[in-house]
DNA sequence: CCCGATCACTTGACAACTAAACTAATTAGG
DNA sequence: CCTAATTAGTTTAGTTGTCAAGTGATCGGG
């Protein structure tokens, strides 16, 4: 959850020290701020809806992210897909399914190609379901982005485009450096 | 750390359906989209900074957080504000002092008035390390956020602003429902 | 062919965090 | 004072996720 600092924006280092460093000269922390604030509301967010979602769903986000991605193909999606698309570890896609699957909200369909891999498919039961949250989930988000302007929101979607950007470089770079 | 979808923008719901069902009204997805895009690159980073600093440090990310909190707060601070800080349980923030304790670089400290608390603070050892990771950390903040000019940042440090007042006016209601 | 490498998924051990019950100290009202 | 309510911190059990090893299916070069 917290990184650092969430509440405050003082720089962890003054202004002199990291001069006299050099190593991140004249940067005046601007990134550190922005990053700390990007976090804090990032994670008070996700706690919210977490908290909403289960008092009154019963749901937890992960399943529902879950269904969500299956709602968006609706063709089904393999569980190696899933775990990309889910950013988080196959293993962990497996114990979902699991349980998503014994509550009858997913079905596991067997792939004619190939034999190593399932395609998991929302059920008319599961899909029902997701309808059912799905509009209700939006509505908070929007009451959570009531106080900026449309203009205001396509600004900072565009900022956060360019920091993505930036994130994929680094990314690759990574996986560059470890191959 | 997925919440429904961080790979793409497309809408959970398409116009048609959401325009019928008349709740969120003409938002055409914009708040969702931008929510599901924060926390797309909120995820990135934290998961890039952990990485890092794992590798390079052996360094977990909480560990670090606490570490920058007393670092912010030399005189020490109280677990329960720490836990606060930090945004987790307290049973999570006795849990990492005991650890951090054991290594010798946070210290229990008694508090003359209070004998149910106890003032937390970071030893010298604890104090050199921190610093020595600090301004690493740093660096790696800003170049993730390398791909933005000075004043792109200021704008989106401006927005997540606003932001965050919608925030804390939504939990103080949330609070104000449960009390 | 076929054997080694890779891939899709599963499993089990483990790490990090939460929630709630618990202990001990403090505060406030009668 | 004394007792009830609150507060600070700890403990325990349970949840959620990761990581790495394991299994079986598939692919590709000799």
């Amino acid at each position: 959850m917290s990184r650092v600092n969430k509440t405050e924006d003082t720089p962890l280092l003054d202004d002199q020290a990291i001069g006299l460093e050099g190593r991140v000269a004249y940067d005046d922390h601007q990134s550190l701020k922005v990053w700390l604030r990007l976090l804090s509301c990032s994670t008070q967010i996700e706690t919210e809806i977490r908290k909403r979602l289960r008092a009154e769903f019963g749901m937890t986000l992960a399943r529902f992210d879950y269904l969500a991605q299956l709602h968006r193909h609706a063709g089904g999606l393999r569980m190696s897909a899933l775990s990309r698309y889910l950013m988080v570890t196959g293993g962990n896609v497996t114990g979902l399914t699991d349980e998503l699957e014994k509550e009858g909200l997913v079905e596991r369909l067997p792939e004619p190609d190939d034999r190593r891999s399932y395609r998991v498919s929302l059920t008319k039961k599961g899909s029902r379901l997701f309808d059912s949250i799905a509009s209700v989930h939006e509505s908070w988000v929007i009451s959570i982005f009531a106080g900026m302007t449309p203009t205001q929101k396509a600004q900072l979607l565009d900022l956060l485009g360019r920091l993505r950007v930036q994130l994929t470089d680094i990314q690759s770079t990574d996986r560059a450096a470890t191959a």
